[in-house]
DNA sequence: TACTGGTACTAACACGTGTTAGTAAACAGG
DNA sequence: CCTGTTTACTAACACGTGTTAGTACCAGTA
């Protein structure tokens, strides 16, 4: 019974003895209206009694906003299923929504079954997209956005003008060759996250390669690999590096993902050598559980509620068509130096 | 200017020279009403040339339903950030609700501020709610179950009748502690994976019991310890099992999560122990990263995306007024054997 | 010819809200 | 006493859809 029936404001209009206008004015608290405070009373107390609360769909409708950000995932599964920051940067988005009286649809995108989350602005479903994962391909995004529909990207598209906050992949990147270097290697190779078709990727790499410019280390090719995401990919890129011959073999290896330092990591201790005596590591993320691996991992800490929570804050500044303070944001990460690199 | 002038269904209307009416029998199908074929096809193109969606809120208004299904994270972050196996149940929510389709809403619920998620059904916004981490003093999902709101939940709620999909942990539990019997050992210790207040460690717990009492060893209070999410109070708990005296002291310890295993396993080596063969360990979960611990950790493995899948499925089918086969919903975990427990 | 019944539509209402234009009463100023 | 202004409201429209009731036409039948 309940269920059916659905307060409205007519019906707190009805029992407060007032016109459905007066109702909305009071409870929107419209300014430039009076509104005598004997009635304003009423309706308030009524709207409490009755335990009104308006419907989503009528005010959607009439305002023609949904107060709602889509967060398009465009992702593989076993993307989704590596993240281990995922949930971090989620719960960032929601707070931040939260906080400005929006809510989240989530939505996963499958990067090989491009259905068109396109559809949830065109169905006003939603009244901006906050796309975790870009990719070039995607001509979607491009479209939307020279359309006027408000966008905010975490991560990169390059040759865009779409707005984006992002880590500073690179500075992180830098950040963990350079304290390699301090370290006196002189030999550093790389282990990427991902393969090099990824942004994400090509950033990390690119941080690599500034650093030893910097210090005037040659960069040499055999000594740059490429993972994916898993542990796996980091045992087998380890694995080729550990097949160099014993001049060419790095005195240190920065993975640019923790998730693929552990296969890295394995590779390592199954050749019997030590961490960090034979071989340093620095890794990237600075996910959980980094600091209980064997040995404790150095590695970069990404801010990555902070990530989801700037990401979602910028995106309703657009929405509400305020202006942002600058077009981009590039977060700060930090390093964190263990074990891996201390030989203490 | 695309963005000011919407499509609708009057515009396909005029431009097919058919009234709203038609153009809303056509697109939907409406069975036992006839169109021309001439006028059906019409109305498609228009539909199609003019890039035509229907407006999501004029939907809901006019149907009643949103097609929506909310999904409420009541955790805090701590337990969101831990929670390694989250973005897999996600998933899985989410292309159930794709596959049935529905739109899945996020929201983040803080138990110290239970901010009304209730109100997403007294606005409409949802048509049912998927809860994760019930809690025992929620009033607000008894109330909304009592007043006929689908709902379904993720973990169980004793002492009420509301429907719910959850891992069968006790089974799960007695699985990996019979293991460890099979194996030989007879002290066998319990590390709880949260306070055992909460019912999922109590399930966890009971597991471990019926094993112990099937194999008609003693339960000792001794032997548990509670744990809280991180590998920090893993590392507590099992520096306190270590402290016992030689006679005492479990020779296999089964930690009802794979992060706070990782801490008992880092205090273990800190003493100079050696898994498994001075104390074998299982723990609970198969998160990605198990199989990479020094040693691979012999675990339970849960069907996450499986549970997000089958909570929504079943969500959908209470929305849809369909009936559920079976009121609850219990899976199957099954054991991962690996060298944590293998002296190989 | 008149009636029946099917085909192919359309007019009009309902859903619940925000908002603009307008009105009656009270009040203030001359 | 009349006029203009403020106060405190309300009637009516708009938003975009689904749906019920009804209409015009035509073919077939008695």
């Amino acid at each position: 019974m309940p269920l059916s029936k659905r307060v409205t404001s007519l019906d707190v209009a009805k029992k407060a003895g007032v016109s459905r206008t007066t109702v909305s004015f009071v409870l929107n608290k419209v300014p430039g209206v009076s509104i005598s405070a004997v009635t304003r009373n009423r309706v308030l107390k009524v709207a409490r009694d009755l335990n009104y609360h308006p419907n989503e769909a009528g005010l959607r409708l009439a305002s023609g906003k949904s107060r709602t950000v889509g967060l398009i995932l465009y992702q593989s599964p076993e993307q989704v299923f590596a993240d281990a920051l995922l949930p971090q940067v989620i719960l960032g988005v929601e707070q931040a929504a939260i906080q400005h009286g929006f809510h989240v649809l989530l939505k996963a995108v499958e990067p090989k079954d491009p259905t068109g989350y396109a559809r949830l602005i065109g169905e006003n479903h939603v009244d901006g997209i906050l796309l975790s994962g870009p990719r070039r391909d995607d001509r979607e995004i491009i479209r939307l956005h020279r359309e006027g529909v408000p966008i905010m990207l975490m991560g990169q598209l390059p040759n865009t003008d779409i707005p984006f906050a992002d880590i500073d992949a690179t500075a992180g990147a830098a950040l963990a060759v350079n304290h390699l270097i301090e370290c006196g290697h002189r030999r550093i190779a790389l282990i990427t996250n991902a393969p090099l078709s990824y942004t994400s990727a090509r950033q990390r790499r690119a941080g690599y390669l500034k650093a030893l410019k910097h210090a005037k280390l040659p960069a040499e090719r055999t000594l740059v690999k490429e993972g994916a995401y898993t542990p796996s990919s980091g045992f087998e890129a380890m694995t080729a590096l550990l097949a160099l011959s014993a001049r060419q073999r790095p005195s240190a290896v920065f993975v640019a993902s923790d998730v693929v330092a552990v296969g890295a990591m394995l590779a390592i201790k199954s050749a019997g050598l030590r961490i960090p005596q034979d071989i340093a590591l620095v890794g990237f993320d600075d996910i959980p559980l980094a600091e209980y691996f064997d040995p404790p991992l150095t590695t970069i800490r990404l801010p990555a509620y902070g990530l989801g929570w700037a990401a979602a804050e910028r995106l309703i500044r657009l929405i509400r068509g305020e202006g942002l303070d600058q077009h981009d944001l590039l977060m700060n990460s930090e390093i964190i130096v263990r074990t891996s690199t201390q030989k203490s």
